[in-house]
DNA sequence: AGCAGTGTTTTTTTT
DNA sequence: AAACACTGCT
């Protein structure tokens, strides 16, 4: 931990820079804190300040980007100042917009329970729009409608100004999905993640008086991370505070990793002219980071321009040891690297909950897992939304949605027909032309429809006595209680029993995690009591957070993207996966904001790291052979972020990630770590600090593994065909369901395998299947 | 009409 | 791994 000694107050020891930032008291405040500067601890110890000097609690409004951030923050000043600190609204844009339009929704013409739509809920609501409006999905893409509407939003466009601007052409597809998209939600009573802030926008520009009293609420206003704000958030900050103009921001922009999300970098840039009597105080010194990490960091964000003038140093960790960079043969191979180097750094003294392995992309994660598993390292990976987002815990939710708002048409399309119940695509259409010629909802058209007495009639209105008993449930019942109520009574748990051991036991394990997340849901004790408020509450934390149990650190590795990796620090970090395409990511690659992003994306990977850092890459990739070949290697090129990496304050002592050329080169095949490389990476992490021989880098060094030894004839229970070398077209199988098969195709971790009754694809790690080998 | 089963395609990052 | 489109069966 680095971190600084306890205060004995709350201006303790604080550098001249911080101990500047925190008594600074009112008027507009730009604090430029680079990585690891005590940020956090600033902003903790001004808040208290404030409130120290007679600031009631209630007048603080501090906003963060992650709930994570936000409940650390709170977490810190209440230890800092006491039960006072809960008074404060610290939490972030979402929830606290979500918060001001539960109370002011009805000015705008919604009511307090409005849904929120998610991403996935967009992306429904846009398919259908563009079917309905008859255009191809194939050329109107509903995610990239998404992506495009998202991207207005986000500058504060609306579709009339978007139209006026020459942005949009009237007639557009895209201008005529976005209206019907409009009014879809307007008659769903439903809102999406952008209009959480944009409606609060508009509500302060549209209602002065609203306005003015939030003014004179949150005289002090503070948001962190500022350089991730986009327009839509900073004309929010500007309304809020044009008034008493006390505004402190606190933010860094090498570290805007939030470009896609319309996070603008003029925010912060132009902090200075928007408010020409701002007091800008610089936080430069870095107290995580061991000096050689810094250098490293530093030269790659040195690169970018247009930065503002800054440069990290360190004091307090001088030297440090030398950051370690590695290339491997395949990304199993560097995963088990990786799995074996956490093995043995535990066994030097480090804990578990040391260590983070951190990647660009999600999907990265999968062989590491894989890796660690085996090698019994406890592990977790970290944030994504794996939880919320599976399908079963979706559904659920959708019923309880229906059940809050019965306009929710996302929800009621999701669930109507799910378990089957007999209404069909055809009654479905049915029922949305109706409900689109009446501009009522889902729910109203169907009330009607079930009045008939044909078979659909009777599905539909099966569905409503479902609806209309859940509602009753939850008006008396504990929330889970009620929960479970919906899992029961809507079929879903039967549902899943019947759908066989391996498919439905993982999703009912997620539905009883559901259900636990249901009974230990805190509710907020300002806000009014009942089974509804509860419900709705609860429903806004499923929507705007994770599930909070995430938390539990325990004593596990941790995996994550860069972008959940934010605002951590470890005293050992692995950044992986350093590949041409991955990181920086091709998406990002052709244009120059995108690249300069990806720069500071590698800046904010490699500061997370306090004492030690690795950086590898692999020099192949498996993938997936479009002719029908299997899976197969694809030679990949290194990241060239590794090249601007300074040799002096490397070790190549394995091999150096920089060797060969940039352009990828095919090379021959996979194996185990050999030997030779493992016992250099025991001397490595053992600390031995004398010069070796394979100090420089050489392809020779690197000689080609052998062939991975034959498999002997026999079964093979499925942990082994989690190995792409094992297996291969036409390879037989054993599967106690299904017999005897042959691999047909290989697209881990799925396999294609024909069996006499036809041909199926089954998971590689299917407990249920044996490679059978003569 | 409804539905199960199969084959195809696809993801950068998150509130 | 999951969402869709397509097909053929009931």
């Amino acid at each position: 931990m680095t971190e600084l000694p306890p205060l004995p107050e709350h201006l303790g020891p604080l550098n001249p820079a911080q101990a500047d930032a925190v008594r600074h008291r009112d008027g507009p405040l730009l604090i430029l804190a680079g990585a690891g500067s005590g940020k956090t601890r600033v902003l903790t110890r001004r808040i208290a300040y404030l409130l120290e000097t007679g600031i009631p609690p209630e007048q603080v409004f501090a906003v963060t980007f992650t709930n994570k951030a936000a409940a650390e923050m709170k977490e810190r000043i209440e230890e800092l100042v006491g039960p006072e600190a809960r008074k404060l609204w610290v939490s972030t844009f979402h929830s606290a917009c979500c918060r001001i339009l539960r109370a002011e929704a009805e000015a705008l013409g919604y009511t307090r329970r409005f849904a929120i739509y998610d991403d996935d809920d967009q992306v429904r609501i846009v398919r259908q729009l563009v079917a309905d409006a008859g255009y191809d999905p194939k050329v109107v893409v509903p995610s990239a409608v998404i992506s495009r509407i998202d991207w207005f939003k986000n500058r504060r466009i609306d579709l009339e100004a978007a139209l006026e601007q020459r942005r949009l052409r009237r007639g557009e597809p895209l201008a005529r999905v976005w209206e019907d998209y409009e009014t879809q939600l307007r008659a769903s009573d439903a809102l999406d993640f952008n209009d959480l802030i944009g409606k609060v926008v508009e509500l302060f520009e549209g209602h002065p008086e609203v306005l003015q009293r939030y003014r004179d609420t949150f005289r002090y206003v503070l948001v962190d991370e500022y350089q991730d704000t986009n327009r839509t958030q900073y004309t929010l900050l500007q309304l809020l505070a044009a008034e008493h103009r006390n505004l402190a921001v606190v933010g860094d922009d090498d570290q805007s990793i939030y470009g896609f999300r319309g996070a603008d970098l003029r925010n912060i840039l132009d902090f200075e002219r928007d408010f020409r009597d701002a007091r800008v105080v610089r936080l430069e010194q870095n107290y995580r980071c061991s000096e050689r990490i810094l250098e490293v960091a530093n030269a790659v964000i040195a690169a970018n321009d247009g930065r503002i003038a800054k440069r990290l140093f360190t004091e307090t960790k001088r030297g440090g040891s030398r950051v370690t960079l590695l290339a491997h043969e395949d990304p199993r191979s560097e995963a088990r690297f990786v799995a074996d180097a956490c093995l043995r750094l535990v066994d030097q003294g480090a804990r578990w909950s040391d260590i983070a392995i951190i990647y660009r992309t999600n999907a990265t994660s999968q062989p590491f897992e894989a890796a660690l598993g085996e090698l019994g390292v406890p592990h977790k990976v970290v944030g994504g939304r794996p939880f919320y987002a599976r399908r079963e815990v979706r559904d659920a939710l959708a019923y309880v949605r229906l059940v809050t708002n019965p306009a929710d048409d996302a929800a009621f399309l999701r669930v109507v027909n799910v378990p089957a119940r007999g209404v069909g695509a055809a009654t479905l259409s049915s029922l949305r032309d109706a409900a689109r010629e009446r501009g009522e909802p889902l729910m109203k058209a169907a009330r009607a429809v079930a009045a008939g007495t044909s078979r659909a009639a009777r599905a539909v209105a099966g569905f409503l006595r479902l609806i209309d008993e859940l509602v009753e449930v939850a008006a008396a019942a504990s929330l889970p209680a009620f929960v479970r109520e919906v899992l029961e009574r809507s079929g879903y748990v039967e549902l899943l029993r019947a759908e066989g051991e391996h498919e439905g036991k993982g999703r009912l394990e997620n539905l009883e995690q559901l259900l636990r997340d249901a009974a230990t849901f805190v509710p907020d004790p300002s806000a009014p009591d009942g089974p509804a408020e509860v419900l709705a509450q609860w429903l806004d934390r499923v929507a705007l957070a994770g599930s909070e149990e995430e938390a539990g650190e325990g004593g596990s590795v941790a995996l994550m993207t860069v972008h959940n990796a934010k605002g951590l620090e470890f005293p050992i970090v692995f950044v992986v996966n350093m590949v041409d395409g991955q990181f920086p990511h091709v998406r990002s690659a052709e244009d120059p904001d995108g690249f300069q992003e990806e720069r500071r994306l590698a800046y904010v990977a490699f500061t997370r790291a306090q004492d030690r850092l690795f950086v590898s890459r692999c020099r192949h990739r498996f993938s997936w052979d479009p002719r029908g070949g299997g899976a197969i290697k694809e030679p990949v090129a290194r990241s060239p972020f590794l090249d601007q990496v300074p040799v002096g304050s490397c070790d190549g002592a394995l091999v150096d990630a920089r060797e060969g050329p940039a352009t990828a080169e095919p090379r021959r095949r996979a194996g185990p770590l050999p030997e030779g490389r493992r016992a250099e990476l025991r001397a490595l992490l053992d600390g031995d600090e004398r010069p070796r021989r394979s100090l420089r880098p050489s392809r020779r060094a690197d000689p080609v593994p052998e062939a991975p030894p034959a498999m002997p004839a026999g079964t093979y229970r499925t942990t082994t065909i989690e190995h792409a070398d094992q297996l291969g077209v036409g390879v037989k199988v054993l599967h106690d369901r299904l017999g005897i098969g042959t691999i047909l195709k290989i697209r881990l971790p799925t396999l294609v395998i024909s069996f006499s009754s036809g041909s199926r694809s089954v998971p590689s790690h299917d407990p249920g299947l044996q490679i059978l080998k003569e």
